[in-house]
DNA sequence: GCAGATTCTTGACTTTTATCAAATTTCGCG
DNA sequence: CGCGAAATTTGATAAAAGTCAAGAATCTGC
């Protein structure tokens, strides 16, 4: 067991996350190294450390000089406006790329606060460009995750736009249910360890209309949620709404 | 003149739309680079072509091998849901950079369809990908206008879910207005060339909603709209709306 | 320079979702 | 275990923005 005080793991925890013995390294930056390369990335991933709930792994105005890669837990991530409005822009689990919009020196607009226990491993930038130049499989592959990163911004700008909140909060269940099957886990039964505010800001709903949704989604046997568990009972009847369709019309 | 009724342009026409003489190159990739590395970058940026408004750059579901960059006139660019439903995802001014979603050999899922009769600047993603191995700086850059467009799209999302429609169009007229005059024009004086359709679409409003806050806008004094030529008569005024809040009372 | 098509604006009304208020459940901690 | 705080749910009402419909302005092609 991990040693839940220490603010940063020793060698010995260090050794157990390592990218070659990590579980989401398909999901993430290795995916495309193999043996002596991975090592390269081992070394020059540094302090991988450990985030207690409602930490910040990083903090707007920062000039990020690291990119950050979800190892366990999860995070948020939100910006803030002249007003110190909040919005959330995205959660992010293991395997996840945390801090995309502060590369080559620029100013991280975004802060990230760990939702739950966490760790993250912290890649330098600069080290990690001069492994990119020797390697064009793996600079490829991060112009990939930053191109997805794009390309996840813009479908979330739809829901945005739109979507209606049902749809939007279908939308939701059916992507963590997407990605916790992606990283090995359950697509059925999972944990939304956010709360319903953070989710409710993050579709750009107030948390009271998000609740009357997910139990009217309970009450049409749709989904079974109690508190942060939810189950899906009916996938056909979530991409349906999502899609803004009504398939089965189970309620008026 | 250019010869309009050419789909790609000649050599002579190539000549005159160099990165070296291009007027926005302070704002485009280039910015970062000098001398002969600038004739490199010239070398790889191949087709500059020619788009009538209404055509389209690239479509949804290519395979972008390219990068391109908007030489003259104006771009937006679309995602579609599965229900067809379109949701604009920005707006591009001479500079800025497309299609930064399908970068690292993904498929693009945006669609990018010139405002006006617009030339734009294509880069093989490969050559450059070469060119910024041996030129850290000119990655660096390429690793910020990626961060931007991240940020961009953030700064949109914060737009659609926290403020209110008129909060949404005033910081519509205040993005235009910065990118004039980064690109030397007016910053008080410009035309939308877009049409109010697709402002809505962009803003998540309807285009009711959009023409009448721009009426709104016009009798509280803070603009002059006429069609598609707007002048800005009180840019505090609309900062103030923007950040939601309403500093001079100048109506109900 | 005019007819038809398109785009934009305005008005009346509706719908969706937010807000306010209160009750209920759950959680943290002694 | 039980108390107080926090989170969530539910209900009633309000506000913001959407929809429908019609009219005005502008553009396009002949």
């Amino acid at each position: 067991m991990l040693d839940v005080t220490k603010k940063y793991l020793t060698p010995v925890d260090r050794e157990k996350i390592e990218c070659r013995t990590c579980n989401v390294s398909h999901i993430c930056i290795p995916h495309a190294l193999t043996g002596s390369e991975l090592e390269n990335l081992d070394d020059i991933c540094k302090a991988k450390r450990r985030i207690e709930p409602g930490d910040t792994l990083f903090h707007e105005s920062e000039k990020q000089t690291r990119i950050h890669a979800v190892r366990t837990g999860s995070f948020k991530t939100y910006v803030t406006n002249s007003e110190g409005m909040e919005q959330i822009t995205g959660f992010y689990l293991p395997g996840d790329i945390i801090g995309l919009d502060g590369l080559g020196g620029g100013i991280c607009q975004s802060t990230a606060v760990a939702i739950e226990t966490s760790t993250a491993c912290e890649i330098p930038e600069a080290e990690f460009s001069r492994l990119c130049e020797h390697n064009s499989e793996l600079n490829n592959s991060f112009m990939r995750i930053l191109s997805k990163e794009i390309l996840r911004e813009q479908q979330h700008m739809m829901a945005l736009g739109q979507m209606s909140a049902e749809a939007r909060v279908a939308g939701f269940i059916i992507n963590l249910s997407n990605r916790f099957r992606e990283r090995g886990f359950s697509a059925t039964e999972f944990n939304l360890n956010m709360s319903r505010h953070d989710i409710a800001n993050y579709l750009a709903l107030a948390a009271e209309t998000l609740s009357r949704i997910l139990s009217k989604f309970q009450d049409d046997g749709h989904i079974d949620v109690q508190r942060r568990n939810i189950k899906v009972l009916d996938m056909d009847e979530l991409h349906c709404i999502s899609n803004g369709k009504r398939c089965s019309r189970k309620s008026s």
